[in-house]
DNA sequence: AAGTTTACTCTACACTTGTAAAGATTGCAA
DNA sequence: TTGCAATCTTTACAAGTGTAGAGTAAACTT
């Protein structure tokens, strides 16, 4: 299986992740999730999630009368699509100059940096056991 | 000034890149830049950028029957957005976990974590130090 | 069986983005 | 003055995305 590109719209985002969080799931189910942020009808959630499938994103069962759907996309793998897409739009494809924008740009408290220092030592020891 | 969000589309990142890169400049600067990685007509090149305009993301500036276009908005500025458009859609606009992914994502050599790993001392440093 | 509820299907419109050809204008060279 | 190059302007089409109403079908209740 080929490496698919997931570039998820903004409504596609919602919706996969509205279905991450249910799958399997009815569009009605969906549509209800969403519906404390979106103020979209069924009708709408319905047509963006047969897209989808159309597109691969979602896939679906059917039970007699009822959809049900899934996504056939990993969290991870959606996430790391949209990554790829940032840093190649707005930083040439590179990921280090990126985190440092990242690092700079963002106020973190020290609990956090704390964390991610302790990320960084472990993926440190990774990186020279390896090698 | 409010702050503007700056969604900038695939097409829009390639021509403000070149923008930064070449302002103030001509239309056909643009293409002339752009003609190695992107097959658009003068025609298309300068149809996006008028939009652009239109959409305060360039300024213009007539010199007899020249337009000269600039960016109207900050490379800092657009990385930002584009990296809290990323943040929004896969991490629930969380910016942490956006960054432990990243550094789970990729291989980065001793020497990128050692940079990391500088960085957040510094800021860990300015955190402590403004609390 | 009729009525109601739930979900699906069909259809359509508006806007955005990408793409670009054809025509018009300006400025310069011959 | 004419011709040409460079640039601008006008116009248009296609595909994707967002949005959703009206009609239809299935399942359940009375």
């Amino acid at each position: 299986m080929t490496k698919k590109k997931h570039d998820l719209t903004e409504g596609e985002w919602a919706i996969i992740q509205a279905v991450w969080s249910n799958q399997p799931c009815a569009a009605p189910t969906v549509q209800e999730v969403l519906q404390s942020e979106r103020a979209w009808t069924y009708s709408t959630v319905k047509t963006m999630m047969d897209r989808m499938v159309a597109k691969g994103l979602l896939k679906t069962e059917r039970i007699r009368n009822l959809i049900l759907y899934s996504a056939a996309v990993t969290r991870r793998e959606a996430q790391h699509c949209e990554i790829m897409r940032a840093a190649k739009r707005a930083f040439d494809g590179a990921f280090t100059p990126m985190m440092q924008f990242l690092l700079d740009s963002n106020k973190l408290s020290k609990e956090q940096l704390t964390e991610l220092e302790t990320i960084i030592k472990t993926k440190k020891v990774e990186a020279k056991s390896k090698r």
